[in-house]
RNA sequence: GCGGCUAUGGUGUAACGGUUAACACUGGAGCUUGUGGAGCUCUCAAUCCGAGUUCGAUUCUCGGUAGCCGCCCCA
């Protein structure tokens, strides 16, 4: 009964069940064989040995990814960048653990406990201490800070770019997992601690390369819209409305937005108005240096987090992807769980991902190219050895060399090469061996270099 | 948490409900005794999972799961 096993067997020899059907006409012999008992018990120990062969799944957990050579290369590429920038504007990387106690995502209040609850990763330790992995970096950095207050020396320049963690269902620009620099400038209320921190923002993305048409910084100010609350006499309640509407705004056209000012019973015309002279005085001072794309915008709130004075996003001019890329700004209180002394803040988080996404629609990820430069060939197995040796020689003054075992053809090793994007081939066998002078090929270009031994190492370290 | 779309080898695609699930690329072996992207030969490799309808399901229905997109949320 071989076609009773077909369907489970992994290569089908024989004749299929349907087209026996079609020329037998005899369903019920067929009906006979399926139930008999010896196809049944076979059929059986197919399934249970298809269970065992069963395979692991090769794709990464939901929401994260995993990063093969080019990939992580493009990572690094912007955490290189990042760094590059900040620390040229004296800030200091810091670290911490992954691993926080929920309770200081829960501090503060019931709404925060329900973000704890239903998204971020939580679990209860063997200690029976409940922990969380870290959905973002600035209770942590608020800790660390308020921990050694009295010895950091303010203005205190601090920047991470830490992992952090969400449990939420993944989509574009959002995954389960991202790294997120974080920049923070503690300890001085002046409005140039703010100008810095747009200021760094603007550099970041100027060292991705964007052009000042790539991009606009929108800055806005949670000191004026308090003030405007106030004015329009807005309770707590339709403050909320208010801010959710603003920050909704992007997403809506302009009369859809005019429709849900009325409804909170507010004008259309309630976001015009002058910046606070601080603001207007950095967006001139910006603008004195030549740089134009930070505008004064009141709608920017920046959700209802801690934020209490000057608040900007950074936008996308692409109309295709007009989200906010990152954004930040002044909070006043965030130390205040730790420590009865309040130290004033300015800063502003911003994520791989997105980060990504905005270089990749611009083109603006460079090339991978390996850090390994060299690739040697050998003719065959048994001049692997000194191939070693030679490779050896070159690392020893500065070149970073791979080297083939010489147990696949020469053509299949020069594939190999080319496959891990290594620029540099170099075939040793009998021949350069004796003669000690060897051929250099660009695999980009075909361009070959013949080179004494000697000045190998000095071709690649020019 | 809610909604829409999708799900076939490693990748990209194909298959009126009916023959042994096809093709290309990739991987492996070779044709080729030391020089890559070519050609040829051989070869490995798949219908997401579970039910249902049917003589028969990759195909139709339902449920689950996953991916993508949007909503909620966005610290």
């Amino acid at each position: 009964c071989g076609f009773c096993l077909r369907k489970r067997s992994r290569r089908s020899r024989g004749v299929s069940p349907s087209f026996l059907y079609r020329l037998t006409t005899l369903p019920d012999m067929f009906a006979a064989l399926f139930s008999s008992p010896i196809s049944a018990t076979l059929y059986t120990i197919m399934a249970e040995k298809d269970k065992t062969r069963q395979k692991l799944s090769t794709e990464p957990y939901k929401g994260v990814r995993d990063f093969y050579p080019a990939e992580y290369a493009t990572l690094s590429y912007i955490f290189d960048t990042w760094r590059k920038t900040v620390e040229k504007v004296g800030y200091v990387e810091y670290e911490a653990s992954i691993l926080e106690p929920s309770e200081l995502y829960k501090a503060k209040g019931a709404e925060n406990e329900e973000m704890v609850n239903e998204q971020t990763y939580t679990f209860v330790d063997r200690g029976e201490r409940e922990v969380t992995l870290r959905p973002e970096m600035t209770p942590t950095v608020a800790r660390m800070v308020a921990a050694k207050r009295r010895e950091l020396g303010f203005p205190l320049r601090y920047y991470s770019i830490p992992n952090v963690f969400r449990y939420e269902r993944p989509q574009r620009g959002r995954l389960r997992e991202h790294w997120q620099l974080n920049v923070d400038l503690f300890g001085s209320h002046s409005p140039y601690a703010d100008a810095e921190i747009v200021g760094v923002a603007y550099e970041i993305m100027r060292a991705f390369k964007a052009t000042e048409d790539d991009f606009v910084i929108k800055v806005g100010s949670r000191v004026w819209l308090d003030k405007l609350a106030k004015e329009l006499e807005l309770d707590k309640k339709r403050e909320q409305a208010f801010y959710r509407c603003l920050d909704a705004k992007g997403k809506l056209d302009a009369d859809t937005f005019k429709a849900k000012l009325e409804e909170i019973g507010l004008p259309s015309n309630v976001l015009i108005g002058e910046p606070p002279a601080e603001i207007a005085n950095m967006i001139k001072e910006f603008s004195d240096a030549g740089i134009n794309n930070i505008v004064w915008d009141p709608s920017i709130v920046r959700g209802f987090a801690y934020y209490t004075g000057m608040v900007f996003e950074v936008f996308d001019t692409n109309p295709q992807n007009s989200r906010a890329l990152f954004g930040g700004g002044r909070y006043d209180n965030l130390t205040a769980m730790f420590d009865d002394e309040a130290v004033t803040g300015v800063g502003f988080g911003m994520g791989d991902v997105t980060m990504r996404d905005f270089l990749e629609v611009r083109r603006l990820v460079p090339a991978y190219v390996p850090p390994t430069q060299l690739y040697i060939a050998v003719t065959s197995p048994e001049l692997a050895g000194q191939a070693q040796t030679l490779a050896g020689e070159l690392r020893q003054q500065g070149v970073n060399v791979a080297v083939d075992f010489g147990d696949k053809k020469l053509g299949d090793q020069i594939k190999t090469a080319s496959k891990h994007s290594i620029p540099y081939l170099m075939v040793v066998g009998d021949n350069e061996l004796s003669s000690g002078t060897f051929v250099v090929r660009n695999l980009t270009t075909g361009e070959e270099t013949s080179l004494a031994k000697h000045d190998l190492a000095n071709f690649f370290l020019k």
